[in-house]
Order: structure tokens, then sequence, then C-alpha cells
DNA sequence: CGGCTCCTTGATCAAGGTCAAGACATGTGG
DNA sequence: CCACATGTCTTGACCTTGATCAAGGAGCCG
């Protein structure tokens, strides 16, 4: 379907690797999966799985970033996580063999390995370790995600942002200049918070006069994480 | 600290084994568990957990109906979901070895029997069906979450609580008057949906007197499921 | 330069949160 | 049996939050 320019990267030497679970299996597994796995390059924009599609394989993110999204009645986003160098990414719908609940879009240009799902399940099954960091996994996830439930039913608009700052400070981290090392559209931080774009805006706008935030463009440069966290109620 | 009946279950002929991930255990494995786990009774308002607790063991609720809900800033719960004869609670926690993310109260009398952390942890690195299921298990509620986020993110007041009745409709059913077999306060429901109590009764009015639901005292009976459906926008 | 896309601001308005009060049901003790 | 207290449910009035609509500005690229 796609014809992406191919990377060659092998896991025996992937320094991506040492952070995934994939660290857990045998030199024959990660001979295994060097042999089957594919490597390419994604440009931003690229959509890398589409939510109710079958997905027949799992993802790990060697370089970039991408966004995971719910597409909305009217056909807005609403962004569920990130995914980075290092990260796993469709394998909910493989493992649960439901179809994806998700879209997964480039943000960031990206290399990403395709592993097929027969090969996951297998390595799943054949090593306990391995299938212990998986539930492990997923149950993070779930807790953020559960997080995530109650500050949407319960945090306002400030503190929602607020929070959402703080999540792109975490995950992300920032540059010499202190901007958060992540280019995201007003509307992309919206559809994480889960509000109208012009409300975002106003909102950045708001932190900048409190000098919390200054704002270049679409950068966002951190002044005072602190007060960030302070705001969102994390402590 | 708690000093509960203790009610006497045997795993091998225990009827919601067959719904559960147990049934994946060996003979030795049934047996295993029969032997450490501790059932007990639990009464409407019983505590199981706290979230923010370190989880000491899972429980299997073989009878009876529990909330599992977070607890917002000011006190307000966020209820996550429920838990029914069949389901497991508490295993995010044990199997990521976080602290419980959420506190577990019981809504109808239950019969719920404890499966020390250490036994459940063992079984599932013992046994690659039984952990292939766990991770099934939390993928496929994480697969739930995803949808609450974006339904809590863009949906309005009069889609959620349709939603909310399609939900229990679905989790408890109906009695043979067509109400839903559950009794929550307005409270509780207004907890799920994630809005004031007054919002979710004004909301609940209006459906009766559209003839989408029936309301007597606490007991809920739906007219029109259909109605409910596409109002919540579920197709 | 014109034509994009994205950002920003202002004005307006509706959804739903909050507060207050009363209704209703239930349980308790006298 | 009544009087009373308690907890939940319901309704009305009011007001805040944030969504929507509209218009203009800034930056980028062919």
């Amino acid at each position: 379907m796609r014809n992406n320019p191919k990377e060659f990267i092998f896991c025996e030497d992937c320094f991506v690797k040492l952070h995934t679970s994939f660290r857990t299996l045998s030199e024959d597994q990660i001979h295994q999966l060097n042999y089957e796995k594919a490597c390419n390059l994604y440009k931003r924009g690229d959509t890398v799985y589409h939510e109710g599609h079958r997905g027949n394989g799992v993802y790990c993110v060697n370089k970039g970033v991408l966004k995971l999204y719910k597409t909305g009645i009217d056909g807005k986003e609403q962004i569920i996580r990130f995914a980075k160098a290092g990260d796993l990414i469709g394998f909910r719908s493989v493992i649960s063999d439901e179809i994806s609940c998700t879209t997964s879009k480039v943000i960031e240009d990206a290399v990403l390995c395709f592993i097929p799902a027969k090969l996951f399940v297998q390595l799943a099954k054949d090593n306990a370790e391995f299938s212990m960091h998986l539930i492990k996994l997923s149950c993070k996830e779930l807790g953020e995600a559960n997080k995530y439930i109650l500050d949407l039913a319960q945090k306002n608009l400030r503190e929602r942002v607020a929070e959402v700052l703080v999540l792109l400070y975490d995950t992300f981290e920032l540059d010499d200049d202190n901007n958060i090392k992540v280019s995201l559209t007003r509307e992309e931080v919206a559809n994480i918070v889960g509000t109208a774009t012009e409300s975002v805006i106003r909102q950045l706008s708001d932190f900048k006069k409190e000098k919390v935030i200054d704002l270049k463009g679409r950068r966002i440069k951190i002044l005072d994480i602190n007060k960030l966290k302070k705001i969102s109620g994390i402590f």
C-alpha cells in the first residue's frame, strides 16, 4: 500500500531495544525478530494505521513522534496519547484481536519497524517475561487512561491546559532554550485537552500574561513548570 | 482489618470460573488457587480497596456489584467501571506493581474471592494462556477507557446520559418489568456521566417526557433502547 | 505577489454548573 | 401511632464557562 523508503536497523544492536519489552527476548528470538521485521521511514502527516481497521502487526518506534487519536462524530480528533522512540504502537488490537481503536499519524518524521502480528503473538506466548512486560505496558496505559477520564470529567479548561503542558514537558522534554521539544498545532493541543482551538489559544495567552510560559509561533517555552503543576492539580 | 463473614466456594466447581481467565488454569493450578484464596461476603457500602494503596492481591467477583472510581479534587467520585460476577478487580495494580488507581466499593452485596498477589503473578508467569488472557483483559479495558475519553471530551450531556443508560442496560440487563437490574443513586449516575447530580436528573426527566424511559424512584425502566442508542451516537 | 494554512482576538450565546428550597421516602425513638 | 431527623430526589433561578461565529493578522511557499 505505502511505498516508504526502507531503513535498515539491526535489532541486535538497536539502541531502542534496550528500552522496550524486546530486551526480554532471547538471542534466537531477537534474530527472528530482526529477520521478519520491516523498517520504514514515515513523513509528517503519514497515517500508519486507521481506526476501525484490523491491525496486522505492531510497530516499534525507532525515531520520531506520532499521535494516536480517535475520531469523533463530526470528524474532530481526540488525541489519546503520543508515541516516541522506544514505544510500541498497535499492539492493543493485535493482542486482543480487535479492530484498531485509534488512528496513528506521524507528527515528526519517524522510523518505524513493523512486526507481523503472528510473530508478535508467538513471541508473547513463548516468552513469559516478554508477555509480562506487555501486560505491564497495557496496565500502565490503562492507569493513564483512567486518570485522563477523571481529568476530563472534573477539571476545568485552565487546569486541563496546564496539565497538558506538563504532559508535553514530561514526554518530550525541553530544548536548550526551554522550549517544549515538539511542534503541535493549536488545534492538536485542543484535541488533547478536549476543547475548541480558540479556547486553548485564549488559555495559552493567559498563561503567557502570567509569565508561566512564553509563546513564539508554535513554540511553547516553559518559564515556571512548578506553577503549571500546581495549576493542573498535580502535586 | 475487616472481619467479613467467610464464604466457602470451591474453585473446582465455581460457575464463575468458566467465565474468567481462570478457566485456562491447569488442574493443579486450580487446586492451588482453591487452597490459597479466601472468600468473603461484603455488604453494600463496604470498600474493598482504596485508591493510592498498594494492592496485595486480586479479587474475583463471585456475586454482587461493585463500582470502581477515582476520587477528584473536591472528593467527587468519577466512576470508571462496574464489576459483577465473573469480573476480576485489582489486577492492574498487582500486575504493574503500582499503587491502586481506583477505589472499589460494593453497590450490591457481594461475595469476593481474594487471590494473593504473589500467587496471581506466579500463575501468570507459569501459564502462557492465562497471561495472554490477562493481556487481552487489560487491552479490552484500555479500549473501553479510550472510548470513554472520546465521549467525555466530545459528547454533550444528553448524549452521555443516553450512553450511560445503554451501558447499564448492556452490563446489568433488565428485569421482568424492563427495569435496569441495578439500583444507583442519581449521584452515582452523575459520577459515571461526569456531570452534576441535578443535570442528570433533568436529563432523565427529559427522557421520561420523551417516553424513552420511565422513572419510579431509583428504578429506571427502559422503554426504547434503540432510541437511546441513537441519541448516544452508538450505531 | 497571491493563495495557502494557521493563529489570534472580539462578540455573542447556550449548555450546564451552582445555589437554594421544597418534596418525598424511610427509619428512629418516644 | 406520631414527630422528627436524615438522605435522596426534584425543580427553579441564576450565572459562569467555554463553544461558536466572524474577521483580521502572521507566516510560508510556489
